[in-house]
DNA sequence: AATGAATGAGCATTCATTCAT
DNA sequence: TATGAATGAATGCTCATTCAT
């Protein structure tokens, strides 16, 4: 009855669904547990959103952007004069310290994205994003090359418990690079 | 009715996940289309395994033990004789010829442990005893990095859906061994 | 928490159903209005019929089979002594007295059948149980337009709100038998 | 967004609940179905129409009213020199050839009908009319008699499958009219 | 030891209708 | 006058788990 006219209703429902992704992950994610946590009745959501799936590009994506916004935001990646592999193991260091909700989001949607065609391209655009930003400072191939190693390595961490350790992630990219 | 006394039935349960997973991928998994595949009744899943994690737990850490056979069995990946670099392109090239179910499995095993503590040991193991097997033929550190290497450019095969393209991992493999 | 052990559940929900369909109609029928009318908790219908079509089907075989006993009881239609016009005349003239609910179950799964494929053998079955009974007092051709001609004239008593007229109808009931 | 003022819209939802209830049934009518059928927004439908019962009323009689004038332009039927059942089992034959939606959405309305007095007249309207015609080739009895049998054969061809037999429909039609 | 029955919670989705603009 | 937004109720259905047998 209260909240009739509510017109960021639609943002309120997609912040809503990160957090909930962020803390219980995907399978976390419906339309009960989201409409909770952004206050709005069950239907409110189903009607900004046709299907789960929308919803689901819709948070992912602007947590991807929100995401991609830590290679922008580091000048030094672009720049010329600073070593590009000190500067890529410092920013996922970055990532690891303090709140890991981006990072966990992040790879929730990279490993999401397998058995869910819709989520593909959404992943897709992060993998190409981060290496057309690197490709400026080396070769596509090698750009290419660098976001593999620094995912593999983010899985790892994530998954072990191993703490990050910047000083070999460093040296191994710096051997990519050519 | 009838089979009664069915020693094996457990392990067929467990074979019975290990392919609704492949097919369905985890979140498809319930004791429901397990008993379904397995062509058990229904409180033969919950007989034989306490929980659904029991169960998860269960079939994935038998699909991880059979993926890792993969580089086991390439008898080459051991032989100082072999370039190294060649050889881990060849055996994430076979990875994707003919069935992906493996790899897939192995992927899904990567996400649901990102959110279920109990499965990290069983994702770790697949990283360690590949890390090891490497560091047999280079040191610790590279193994590891190669491992990484590796994990991220399957992910990103998976995901594109670009073909796997073993000349170029063979070339930033090789980068990565000193 | 109550009644765990109910032997006769499924049955009981049956019934309801028919009631249901009795009192709302097809359109009525839900998981949730027959559970509610067997008293039975809603798990319970997904349990006994995996879909509402099963319970659908179910529901009308039973009171078509039912129904099927109005013509079985009146010996009188199959005695060679008696006039066929006649008998079936006071047959339909039997259903109009009193509870119609059973006519106009069977008035709803014949319409119904229509764009529910999973009616239709069910539907079927009465036209060819009493198209069969009838043949035996005369050919089936006849039978069958026998049929016919009192489904049609039973739909438009149900739909004009004109009552019932047994005259009439033995009367043209008579032309169509040679 | 444009298309403001649009006088035509009435009709156009009209025309697009007749279109739903011929692929759908009546029971996949809603505003939705029709809105986006009509290609008109969601909120147009309720305010043309104050309910959806409104709505089902007015595509129903105007579908009646269209299927009704096949008998009308059949002028052989009104022409005292042509047989009486030949020309209706040819009518008949026509309902069955090409598209049957027409016939299919009569039925329809029949079975709606059946539990919705509001459209008692609407279907009323059918039998009324077609008998008309009928009696100015007979008398009010027989042509209420050959409405009630066409209505029951249809009936029969559409729920059985079976093929329109024109000839034997013919024969018992003639039997009808004394 | 094994299992069919049972159930309360939850799911995504559709819906008719109301209402502020 | 026309409509996008909103919402509470209901839909069919799946589920993990418990329990009596």
């Amino acid at each position: 009855m209260a909240r009739r006219h509510d017109p960021d209703r639609r943002q309120r429902i997609i912040d809503a669904a990160i957090r909930v992704v962020g803390e219980k992950g995907i399978a976390g994610l419906s339309h009960r547990t989201v409409a909770a946590e952004a206050d709005v009745p069950l239907g409110s959501t189903t009607y900004h959103f046709k299907s789960l799936d929308d919803l689901l590009v819709a948070a992912l994506r602007q947590a991807n952007e929100a995401f991609a916004k830590t290679y922008v935001a580091r000048g030094a990646l672009r720049d010329p004069d600073t070593d590009l592999a000190t500067e890529l193991a410092a920013l996922a260091g970055e990532w690891f310290t303090g709140d890991r909700t981006g990072l966990e989001v992040e790879y929730e949607l990279y490993l999401a994205a397998l058995r869910r065609p819709a989520l593909r391209p959404v992943a897709d655009e992060w993998g190409r994003g981060f290496a057309d930003c690197l490709a400026r400072r080396t070769d596509p191939v090698t750009a290419r090359a660098l976001v593999a190693l620094v995912d593999g390595i983010c899985l790892q961490v994530l998954l072990t418990g191993v703490p990050y350790d910047e000083e070999y992630t460093r040296e191994v990219l710096a051997r990519v690079i050519p």
